[in-house]
RNA sequence: AGGGGAGUGGCUCAACGGUAGAGCAGCGGUCUCCAAAACCGCUGGUUGCGUGUUCGAAUCGCGUCUCCCCUG
């Protein structure tokens, strides 16, 4: 009985928010000699660290960490990119001799990895984009919704009329390509390889009650407060706010060299709210800091953490793959991942 | 101690005579280029307690308890 399929491998670790995954594919990565791809969207940006609880510099020292720390605040990022950086990593980390460890939360960017998936056929276009949201504004969800039903009525029908954001893209797809999504999409499973396809893969997610869970979120923002996220706030705004108003061009620069101690009102940098990097939890929730609501910050960061995790709880359960073990215990995930590799 | 106000689902509040609604939380779910985003659904209360008035009270009266404010 000869192994005929020479599938290159990986293992995938995901979950929620402070459920220890980091630890264990670190540990993971020790133990098999990998490199650790990570899958997560806001960790790409540079500069956003204490809130997007990055492993320290130090932590990473020894295992090689792969799409973080990417692209600076300032710029945009997506799924699609991250599908083909990521793809990338893991055959070029593969054919250097290390295991592909891709750990990471967030499930679009897992899904794009081990499901067909296909963003060749239409880019985002803003100028459509804008349009439609201009024409939204105007004419309300309902009679964009039905606009979408008579050019592409098999994604209008998925879909419900508030999804706004949903619809409008499929509208966007088809002024763009003339082809409704469902079509595209369809054409677009046969042409795209992926890695569910090339790689054969391990995914393991760390089970933990919810109450802990919930707990552990708690303390962890306590301690991101305590790390001085405030500061690492302040300094990132005020670099964003010279990008923006073009007095500088290169964030990593300016945020070594700045100093925003100083700032204490945030209002006055609302616009800077605006980019995709400023949608991370942790970050977002400062958009109304004045000085003195810290601890109303704080406790919306902790729910909007919380409500996230259950979120990310939601999506990688439909995974029957998946292979759940307890936090911290290690050893049932070491033998699956041995035998998995001979 | 006296005067005033308030007590409604876990929280904030609505209904002010016709047997309770919402937001948030919680729980479940969706997810094909902003995804730490966006969206959908569901479970919780008999209205501090007692009593009276009334065909009928969360809504009115009386008593009682608790909390807040003012005066002293």
């Amino acid at each position: 009985m000869e192994k005929q399929n020479r599938k290159p491998k990986a293992v995938f670790v995901v979950g929620p928010t402070a459920s220890g995954k980091s630890a264990a594919a670190i540990e993971i990565a020790k133990k098999f000699n990998g490199v650790i791809i990570s899958a997560d969207s806001m960790q790409i940006y540079r500069g956003l660290d204490i809130g997007t609880a990055k492993e320290s510099p130090e932590n990473r020292k020894n295992i090689p960490h792969e799409l973080i720390d990417v692209v600076s605040p300032d710029e945009e990022f997506s799924v699609a990119l991250f599908k083909e950086k990521a793809f990338e990593a893991m055959r070029k980390a593969w054919a250097s001799g290390k295991l592909p460890v891709v750990a990471g939360g967030t499930g679009l960017y897992i899904e794009s990895l081990i499901r067909p998936m296909s963003f060749a056929q239409a880019a985002k276009d803003d100028n459509i984009r804008n349009r439609l949201k201009i024409e939204l504004e105007q004419f309300g969800a309902q009679s964009i919704y039905d606009r979408l039903k008579s050019v592409d009525e098999e994604t209008a029908l998925k879909l419900h009329p508030n999804d706004t954001k949903r619809v409008l893209r499929a509208l966007e797809i088809y002024e763009m390509t003339g082809k409704t999504k469902s079509q595209s999409k369809d054409e677009d499973y046969y042409m795209q390889n992926n890695a569910a396809l090339e790689f054969e893969y391990l995914i393991f997610m760390p089970e933990i009650d919810r109450p802990l869970l919930y707990e552990r979120i708690n303390k962890r923002v306590d301690d991101m407060i305590e790390c001085g996220l405030l500061n690492e706030i302040k300094k990132v705004l005020k670099a964003l706010s010279l990008i923006k108003s073009g007095l500088a061009s290169d964030f990593d620069n300016i945020l070594k060299s700045i100093n925003a101690s100083e700032i204490n009102d945030f209002s006055k940098y609302a616009g800077c709210f605006d980019y995709q990097s400023m949608q991370a939890i942790g970050y977002k929730e400062f958009k109304t800091y004045n000085g003195a609501n810290l601890s109303e910050i704080v406790e919306l960061i902790k729910k909007n953490t919380r409500n996230y995790a259950k979120r990310q709880l939601t999506w990688f359960k439909r995974y029957k793959e998946i292979i759940c073990f307890p936090i911290g215990e290690m050893e049932r995930v070491y033998s699956k991942i041995q035998s998995f590799l001979e």
